[in-house]
DNA sequence: GATTTGACTACTA
DNA sequence: GTAGTAGCCAAAT
């Protein structure tokens, strides 16, 4: 059985999954990606559930790269921690140069 | 089956 | 420039 997934959420673990060491994206170039480009909050929504799986929800943030969803991890530094710690830098729990580290899906992975 | 929610995004005041 | 509201869509209650 192929593990494909035709849920929404295991859609967006996949390409959460697929983000590369150092990169982040974002919510709605996740959705984009899967279609449903005005379903941001679903990539959200999702998330909510990823904590199941072994997503890399750190790497998710919203469109202008804040760390919004930090709340939901267990610390309250963790998210930012694990970004720094992939050479990312966070400041005010907004990831710095952004655009730099922006990784989207359906221009990387086309 | 209808209502509420929710880790978003964009527009408007 | 900041704040609030509206729009989207899908799942949970």
């Amino acid at each position: 059985m192929a593990q494909q997934d035709d849920n929404f959420f295991e859609k967006v673990y996949a390409v959460a999954r697929l983000v590369p060491y150092g990169r982040v994206t974002s919510y709605g170039a996740i959705a984009k990606y899967l279609g449903a480009a005005r379903s941001a909050r679903m990539v959200g929504w999702a998330m909510n559930g990823s904590h199941d799986k072994d997503v890399p929800a750190h790497r998710v943030v919203n469109r202008v790269g804040l760390l919004t969803g930090k709340h939901h991890f267990e610390g309250t530094n963790l998210m930012q921690q694990l970004l720094e710690s992939e050479g990312i830098m966070v400041k005010d729990n907004k990831i710095v140069d952004f655009e730099k580290h922006f990784w989207d899906p359906a221009t990387e992975l086309a």
